[in-house]
DNA sequence: TTGTATGCGTTATCAA
DNA sequence: TTGATAACGCATACAA
């Protein structure tokens, strides 16, 4: 077991070859340097071990080439929307490919928004990707304020307008996918709604009020906080307490459609027989279920690239045009409804 | 719209409120100074809208209070094991009561290993918790040779010996809920073997093995690549067809008891009537199928808040024992068996 | 082609 | 109690 020995520096591997720390520089970074120079030092950095100070370069070059991916209330998220994950790692390869390391940050408590904050404000990212943020959010003003380059996923009514986003149509996807519930001939046709703090809960409940038009009563709507199973269980039962006639449910989310699927299957209704169903999301709960859920289609791994090249745009100097991009949605029609 | 300022400094501070820098970071880090040059410099503060440059303090003390999170091969973890989110969040509560940043870092391609390295060795991080490792997985080395404090989830056969670990006892808890199915009467039963590249895969597989003592028939395992929902399917299909009177089946996890699950039911075989089955994790997977799974219960999140402390202790100058802590386990006792 | 000197923003040491 | 000054490890403009 070899000594606990003091970290090699660049001036460390100038002794070792008897050269001055520039030209150790040079040859790390690309320069003019002569071939026995060069050999001398490549052989003196093997020889004490050199591994460069990131935090040092950063401060000189003011550039981390590190990108945080900011993960807001991840404890639903992780445990009932696969999303996040298919979306950190779409966004990671990306990075990746330009060299860029990223770091995910977790936001759980009060605590949390601060350090996070501070961490972002520090120096050792060039940039952040933000999902799911609720309005006011004050991880929002931290990069407002700071007018660190940034992209969202998703967008909080009060985000600043420079600020670009990456999301999907969730109102013409949730309109789109009740229309076609709708043209299976259901006639009592109701809504678990879920997460109305975030742009996504309300607009898919603004797609599926647009989709009834003048049908569309308010009674059929079941309001849950999350877009979990349990919620899917809870809501289930609010809806067919309140119109034991209902023959079709869009769901918020795939995970709340396989808890109403539950309780339906309680309650002795088949499905499609007696209910048809939709979700959203098609994460791996659509095909889980028996029957299988038809359900939007969310690409969330380009969701993360996108969200990654928005900020690689930004690194560049470019001036990205304000406002979001949207992402295709289709509709996977499986056996649900 | 503020015009893009440079970002104020201690320097900046001091020139606003007329003292030296020396008495500006006295007020930033405690220490003695009068009430009346605090006063000044808490409004030069807050004028000059100042945030501290964390780069350069680290480069200064030797310590970012930050310790990184590695994610090996999280595609697969986050698809199918739950577990490694609630690992995450149990240690970002417990570094985020010591006021550390935990980063977590994606590990999926070569790339990828060898920038994480780099971002290891390189001063942002004082720690890592390495979740998930193989045998010979660079990531080992960079972190042995670095002497960098970290922790490991799991332990690689080839760990260095230095290096604490926690996890729990993968061949006791499978010798345990196998014997236990066999005590419900089952006379031929085998096991969905997976991730034999792993010390977890090859523990549950040895602890079942144990369980079965002289009975035990290699026939009767099924080997497949990953912990997930296909290669149970797979698995089921293949025991199925060496040993048609199979009755009983330990999954080596719940994801692959959730495929065997859908095999048997294909095939006719009702659980727990024809085949009793067991699982291992008590994920969210557990309480989804028809019949929930009898399986183990893996703590994940203690496992993150444990695997946080031992690289605090660490960063403490603590000097920890070698080896590992094991957590228990206990048998969840469901319908499947 | 190479060496020297300077600064990135902090904290810490030492006189005053 | 405060102010000057020296690092931390690296990159670079400039001089040689």
């Amino acid at each position: 077991m070899p000594p606990p020995r003091k970290r090699a520096t660049v001036h460390d591997i100038a002794a070792a070859a008897g050269v001055s720390r520039g030209t150790v520089s040079r040859v790390l970074n690309g320069g003019y340097v002569s071939a026995e120079a060069r050999a001398a030092i490549e052989a003196a950095i093997t020889e004490v071990g050199y591994v460069p100070n990131t935090a040092a370069r950063t401060l000189k070059m003011r550039r981390s080439q590190a990108v945080g991916f900011v993960a807001l209330e991840p404890h639903s998220l992780f445990l009932d929307d696969p999303n996040i994950g298919a979306i950190m790692l779409g966004a990671n390869a990306a990075l990746s490919l330009a060299d860029h390391q990223m770091v995910s940050l977790v936001v759980e408590s009060a605590r949390d928004t601060e350090r996070v904050g501070r961490y972002l404000s520090g120096g050792f990212v060039d940039g952040a990707i933000v999902v799911s943020a609720r309005t006011h959010d004050p991880i929002i003003k931290v990069i407002s304020d700071l007018r660190l380059p940034a992209a969202f996923v998703g967008h909080p009514p009060d985000l600043d307008q420079r600020i670009p986003y990456v999301g999907i149509d969730n109102a013409g996807s949730a309109r789109a996918v009740t229309e076609r519930l709708l043209a299976t001939g259901r006639r009592r046709v109701g809504m678990i709604a879920a997460a109305l703090d975030r742009d996504s809960g309300i607009d898919r409940l603004a797609g599926f009020r647009a989709a009834l038009g003048d049908a569309f009563d308010g009674d059929l709507v079941a309001e849950v906080p999350h877009y979990d199973y349990g919620s899917g269980i809870k809501g289930m039962r609010l809806l067919l307490d309140r119109e034991p006639a209902i023959d079709g449910v869009f769901a918020a989310s795939d995970a709340i459609a396989a808890g109403a699927l539950e309780t339906l299957r309680e309650a002795g209704r088949s499905v499609p027989g007696d209910v048809g169903l939709v979700g959203f999301d098609d994460s791996t709960w659509a095909v889980r279920t028996q029957p299988p859920l038809s359900t939007v289609h969310q690409p969330a791994k380009q969701i993360g690239t996108v969200a990654a090249q928005l900020i690689l745009r930004q690194l560049r100097g470019e001036q990205l045009d304000p406002g979001g991009q949207l992402l295709p949605t289709p509709i996977v029609w499986r056996d649900s409804a």
